[in-house]
Order: C-alpha cells, then sequence, then structure tokens
DNA sequence: ATGCGGACCTGTTAGC
DNA sequence: TGCTAACAGGTCCGCA
C-alpha cells in the first residue's frame, strides 16, 4: 500500500495523538509478520513515553527511552488511532494502547510489514543501515543519481527503486517521476547522462511534495491514521491509465511489467535513449 | 559485484 | 454463479 508519500501521511497524523504519551497496555494477536513481532514487546515498552515519531524511507521510528519501535507496512499495512476497546477484526495484529481511550492500532492482511523492537541505535540496524538517501534531501540530488548510476545496466526504474540507492521511491511514483522527467523505464541506468539524472532527482522530489501535499495516493485502501484517504490519484499522469491517451501529447500510453511491476509509459514523450 | 526471479501472504477482480 | 488465474502500493534473499 504505501510509498513515501503514504507513510508520511500517517506519520504527520499519528505523531499529535501519540508524542509524549504513555503507553497502558500492548496485545499482540499474530507474530507471524515479515519477521515475528518482537518477543517481549510488550514488557519493552509498557509504561514508556514515545519521545517522538520519525520515519527512514518507509519506515516508522517510535522513540522510547530505552529504545525504538520500528514498524513498516509492507504493502497492506495500516496504522491508524482508533477508540481504545474498539473489537478487533481479522487482520488487527497489534494494538498500543495509550492512558486516555485511545490505541494505536497495526493492520495488516498480507503481512509483509513489520513491528519491531531496537535497542541502541536504529540507524545501525540492519534494516535501516544501508538504505540510501531520503529523496527530499539535499544530498539526493543529480549528481548523486549520475553517479549511483555509472556501469549499471538494470532499467532506470529498477535503480530508482531500489533502497540501497534511494528510499521511498516505489512503483507508482517510480512511474510518474520518470513521465514527468521524460525518461523510459527500460532505459539501461548507466546510459543516463548527467542532465537526465538531474532532471530525474528533480521529478522524483516534485512528484513526493505534491503527494504528501496531498495525503498520499488512495488506489484502493490507504487511509491515513485519521482513516482519511489521499487524494494525489487525482493528478496521477501515467500511473493506472494504460491504453489511455498521454496527457501530454495524446498518444495511447503502454502498459508493460518490467522486474514484476507494472510499467506504464508514453513511448512518444518517454526517450529509450 | 550485478541483476534477475522467487519468495513471503491475503484479498479482489477479470476472465472463462 | 462459480472456479481459476492474475494482480496488488514492498523488499529480502538466493542463484546464475
Amino acid at each position: 500500500m504505501p510509498e513515501l508519500p503514504e507513510v508520511e501521511t500517517i506519520r504527520s497524523g499519528i505523531a499529535p495523538y501519540i508524542e509524549g504519551k504513555a503507553i497502558k497496555d500492548v496485545i499482540v494477536r499474530e507474530r507471524r509478520l515479515r519477521w515475528p513481532v518482537t518477543r517481549g514487546l510488550k514488557q519493552k515498552l509498557l509504561g514508556s513515553k514515545i519521545a517522538q515519531l520519525q520515519r527512514r524511507g518507509k519506515y516508522l521510528l517510535f522513540t522510547l527511552p530505552d529504545g525504538v519501535l520500528l514498524i513498516h507496512l509492507g504493502m497492506s499495512g495500516q496504522l491508524r488511532i482508533l477508540p481504545r476497546m474498539l473489537p478487533a477484526e481479522k487482520h488487527d495484529h497489534v494494538d498500543i494502547i495509550f492512558n486516555g481511550d485511545q490505541m494505536l492500532r497495526y493492520t495488516d492482511p498480507r503481512r509483509f510489514g513489520c513491528v519491531l523492537w531496537v535497542s541502541g541505535d536504529p540507524h545501525q540496524h540492519a534494516l535501516l543501515a544501508d538504505l540510501g538517501p531520503e529523496p527530499l534531501d539535499k544530498s539526493f540530488d543529480g549528481a548523486y543519481l549520475f553517479e549511483a548510476s555509472r556501469r549499471k545496466k538494470l532499467p532506470v526504474k529498477s535503480l530508482v527503486m531500489d533502497s540501497h540507492v534511494v528510499v521511498g521511491v516505489g512503483n507508482i511514483y517510480a512511474n510518474e517521476a520518470l513521465f514527468l522527467a521524460g525518461i523510459s523505464p527500460f532505459m539501461p541506468a548507466g546510459q543516463l547522462t548527467l542532465k537526465m539524472a538531474s532532471t530525474l532527482a528533480a521529478m522524483i522530489k516534485k512528484v513526493l511534495k505534491v503527494a504528501i501535499k496531498a495525503g498520499g495516493t488512495t488506489l484502493k485502501d490507504f487511509v491515513s491514521a485519521e482513516g482519511k484517504p489521499g487524494y494525489f490519484q487525482q493528478q496521477l499522469a501515467v500511473y493506472g491509465r494504460g491504453g489511455l491517451p498521454c496527457l501530454q501529447c495524446g498518444a495511447i500510453l503502454t502498459e508493460s511489467r518490467l522486474a514484476a511491476r507494472t510499467t506504464v509509459f508514453c513511448q512518444h514523450c518517454q526517450r529509450q535513449s
């Protein structure tokens, strides 16, 4: 479900409800996520206050006095603020209950996400240590992307979706950014010029920023912490528009598969090489 | 080292 | 209507 804008929407939506709140109870109904939910999670969390909620790529980091709660939503994860006593449904795997009347509920039908306790510096954790820069940071720019693409034969779309190169760019926004940059998703990364890499980096930033402002993209079931959908889908130029006319030139958009992911582009507007 | 395909899961939808 | 196959917003791992 979530790419960077959706995770950021969740982060900013949840933060005011939980920062400074003490944890009163923790209920784990299903430990079998991507990695097993940390044993003894309840003991780690009970009684402590969440100092802040940060994001690194698509990971959420809940900072507590003795460590960090690391949550990833995978493809189908949801994180919502709900009334404390709301009955659990089928895929409601973890509840974190606060003093007062609210809880944070983790729901994930496909169970590709994770809920892990990390003691010590979370950025040293194996899942975070090797991540690339944040796309909205200054360190991610054309020069960086150009350098990262040298001697690479893989398609440029796969390059920008590699979290070790840059975090947060999933299938929707990779398609959109490549369209805005006028670059074919299939172009071998090593064929990018510095100018193309600069345009692409700029378009990645642009599309992510606009999507964050819109509260993310709701194709099917994405909802924010408060249960509200996102609105960026109204601005998608290519994703989900295969077979429809290109908004720029009117040619029919091509839909194909690249690395087992749906890829939509305009053969006229997006250069092959 | 690089790049690809498979794997992990369930739910929904398209097609016969 | 019902069955089956394909597909879905992620990403780690093993293999060539």
